[in-house]
DNA sequence: GACAGACGCGCC
DNA sequence: AAAGGGCGCGTCTGTC
C-alpha cells in the first residue's frame, strides 16, 4: 500500500493511505513526529513525498530507513519533460498545484550551495498560496500525475522510470549521510611530494613556484603561467602563435617552455580544485560527503553539488581507504554504452557482440578492425558522439556496414535533434527543446544545409538517447544493489557512484557478497529496464582497502 | 563589489 | 589521431 505524508513544519506530519488510482483511500491523520509516523508502519511499500532531499535527510538523522518512495517533484520533472510544449515549465510541487488550478505558476528556487547549512534566509521549498496545505496540495498533484503517466507513450516504462528516479534519490540520501571514507592525512603527504610544502606568506606552493621561473626562463620574460593571455603574448614573442593555451595545443610545440608549463598547469588543478582548503572545506570524522543530485544532467546521469565528487582526479583516490577491517568494492560496468546500444537498437550483431562479458571492443576489433581495439573503441564512440572528421570516420563506415540497426538508432535520434524533433531515452525520460535557433531557410539553403547549431543539435540528441538510456539502467542497478544488500543483513553501505561506476564500503567478510550482489543486481537491471535480451552488463570488480589501487 | 561568460581541465 | 557527447568548478576578465 503507498501512503501520502507531508512535514507540517512543527517536526510532525500529516498523512493518509492512497488507493490504487492515486486517490485517498482513508481518512488524513495527524502525528506529531515525522519520524514516528513513519517508522510505526513498516507496512506501507512505498511513500508519497514532495521531495525526498529534505524530508528523507530528517528520516535518516532520525534512524529511519524506508524501503520505496515516490518524489513528486522529481516526478514532475520527468512528466513536464515528457509532455510536448511543457518543456522548461517549473517543477515545485506549488508549481505543478497552481498548473492544475489554472493558477500563476511560481518560479522554482535556485540551487542552495551544499556545504552551507540551511539558514532563515533561505527561500527553502517554494511555499504554497495561504491556505493551502502540502498534504492536499501533494495529493492532488500525485493523482493527476497518475493519470497524466497514463497517458504517456509506454506508461509501463514511465512508471518504471519515476520509480527509479525516486529510487536513485534514496540511495543519493544514504550515500550523502555514509560519506566516501577518507584519509585527510594521506591527501595532505601526496599534496606535499607533489606541490612541495606551502610556503609561508607566500601565494603558491614552492614546486608551482620553481615551475613558473623555469617557464618564465624558457620565454625569456617574467610570466604567469595561469594567465592565457600572458603564456600566448610570451610565445608570440619567440614566433610561435597560439589560439588557446589548451594542453592538446602546446603538446605540439616544440619549445623548452612548453614541459615545465603543461607541468604547472598540473600541479595548479589539483591545488585549486583537490588542495589543503578543499580538504578544510569537504573532509569532516574522515568522511567526504558530497550532495549528489539525482537527474542533475538532461540525460539523466547524477551530478553534485560542491566538492567536484565526479571529478575526483586519479592521483587522489590514494587518499580513499577503507575503514580498519573494512574494504572497498570498485566495481564498474564494461563498455557500458555501447552494451545500452545494443539493448535498445536490438541490432542482431551488435546483441551477439554485447551477449558475451568479454570485453566488447577487443571482440569488435577482431571481427572488423584486424584485431585493433583502440581502433574498434574510437569507432564507436565515435558513432555515438557524432564525430565528422578524422581517421575514425571510415572505422565508424565499418561499424555502419556491420551494424546497421544499432547505427541507424543513433543516426534517426541525430536526424530527429537536426529537425528540431525531441527524443527520448528508452524509460521516456525527454531531451530538452533546442534554444531558439535564428538560422533561417534562406541561410541553410546559402550554407548547402543545416547549420552549426543544428548539427550540433543532432550530436547532442544522438548521445542523448544512449548516455539517457544507460543512466535508466543503472538507477535501476542502485535500486536493486540497495535492495538486496539490505535484505541480506549486511553492515554494506553504497558510497560512491558515478556514471558507470560504484563504490560499496563493507566488512571484509561481506565483500564476496557485495560483489555478487552487484553483478546480480546489473543482469536484473537488464531485464527490467530492456525485457527480454541477450545483452549482458559484466562489471570489473575489485576488491581493495584502497581506491587508489582499484585500476 | 557583484555578476556573467569564457577558459581550461578534471571526471565519465 | 583529432578535437564528437555529458558535467562541476576555480580563475580570469569584462561589464555594470
Amino acid at each position: 500500500m503507498r501512503w501520502a505524508v507531508a512535514e507540517t513544519g512543527d517536526g510532525g506530519a500529516r498523512l493518509c493511505p492512497l488507493g490504487s488510482d492515486g486517490r485517498p483511500a482513508g481518512p488524513v491523520l495527524y502525528e506529531p513526529a515525522l519520524a514516528d509516523a513513519v517508522r510505526s508502519r513498516p507496512e506501507v511499500e512505498r511513500w508519497v513525498w514532495r521531495s525526498t532531499g529534505e524530508i528523507y535527510r530528517r528520516l535518516l538523522a532520525a534512524g529511519v530507513r524506508v524501503e520505496r518512495c515516490y518524489d513528486v517533484e522529481a516526478a514532475e520533472s520527468l512528466l513536464i519533460g515528457h509532455e510536448e510544449g511543457q518543456a522548461g515549465q517549473a517543477r515545485s510541487l506549488a508549481a505543478a498545484w497552481a498548473r492544475l488550478h489554472g493558477l500563476p505558476v511560481p518560479p522554482d528556487a535556485p540551487a542552495r550551495a551544499a556545504d552551507t547549512e540551511p539558514t532563515l534566509f533561505d527561500s527553502g521549498p517554494v511555499p504554497l498560496p495561504p491556505g493551502t496545505d502540502e498534504l492536499t496540495a501533494l495529493l492532488e498533484v500525485y493523482a493527476g500525475q497518475v493519470a497524466r503517466v497514463a497517458r504517456t507513450e509506454h506508461p509501463e516504462r514511465m512508471r518504471l522510470l519515476l520509480a527509479a528516479e525516486s529510487a536513485g534519490m534514496l540511495v543519493a540520501a544514504e550515500m550523502s549521510r555514509a560519506g566516501i571514507p577518507w584519509r585527510a592525512d594521506i591527501h595532505r603527504e601526496l599534496l606535499d611530494s607533489m606541490l612541495g610544502e606551502r610556503v609561508s606568506g607566500g601565494t603558491e606552493p614552492r614546486r608551482m613556484a620553481e615551475l613558473a621561473d623555469v617557464v618564465s626562463r624558457a620565454l625569456g620574460a617574467r610570466v604567469r603561467p595561469d594567465l592565457p593571455q600572458d603564456i600566448i603574448r610570451a610565445f608570440g614573442r619567440a614566433g610561435i602563435s597560439l589560439s588557446s593555451t589548451r594542453k592538446w595545443e602546446l603538446q605540439e610545440i616544440d619549445h623548452p617552455a612548453v614541459a615545465p608549463l603543461l607541468a604547472y598547469k598540473s600541479l595548479y588543478r589539483l591545488h585549486t580544485a583537490h588542495g589543503w582548503s578543499w580538504i578544510d572545506q569537504w573532509v569532516r570524522d574522515g568522511r567526504f560527503r558530497p550532495e549528489y543530485l539525482p537527474g542533475g544532467t538532461v540525460t539523466g546521469r547524477w551530478t553534485t553539488n560542491g566538492g567536484g565528487a565526479l571529478q575526483i582526479p586519479k592521483v587522489i583516490r590514494t587518499a580513499i581507504r577503507a575503514d580498519p577491517g573494512w574494504r572497498l568494492v570498485v566495481a564498474d560496468v564494461d563498455q557500458m554504452e555501447p552494451r545500452v546500444l545494443a539493448a535498445i537498437s536490438r541490432d542482431p550483431g551488435l546483441m551477439k557482440v554485447a551477449g558475451r562479458d568479454e570485453d566488447m571492443y577487443a571482440d569488435l576489433a577482431a571481427r572488423a578492425f584486424g584485431g585493433d581495439r583502440a581502433q574498434a573503441k574510437l569507432a564507436m564512440l565515435g558513432a555515438l558522439y557524432g564525430q565528422t572528421s578524422g581517421d575514425a570516420l571510415t572505422h565508424i563506415a565499418e561499424l555502419r556496414r556491420r551494424y546497421p540497426a544499432a547505427m541507424a538508432y543513433v543516426d534517426n535520434a541525430a536526424h530527429a535533434g537536426v529537425e528540431g524533433r525531441l527524443v527520448r531515452t528508452w524509460l521516456g525520460r525527454t531531451c530538452p527543446p533546442a534554444a531558439i535557433d535564428h538560422e533561417t531557410d534562406a541561410e541553410r539553403e546559402r550554407s548547402g544545409g543545416y547549420g552549426g547549431t543544428a548539427r550540433a543539435r543532432g550530436r547532442f540528441t544522438r548521445n542523448f538517447v544512449v548516455q539517457g538510456s544507460a543512466a535508466d539502467w543503472t538507477l535501476l542497478v542502485l535500486a536493486g544493489l540497495r535492495h538486496t544488500m539490505h535484505h541480506a543483513g549486511l553492515r554494506a553501505e553504497l558510497v560512491f557512484f558515478q556514471h558507470d561506476e560504484v563504490i560499496v564500503h563493507c566488512p571484509e567478510e561481506e565483500a564476496a557478497t557485495v560483489a555478487t550482489a552487484i553483478t546480480d543486481a546489473a543482469a536484473n537491471a537488464g531485464r527490467i529496464a530492456f525485457g527480454r535480451t541477450p545483452v549482458r552488463f559484466p562489471f570489473t570488480t575489485a576488491v581493495v582497502e584502497c581506491y587508489g589501487d582499484a585500476k
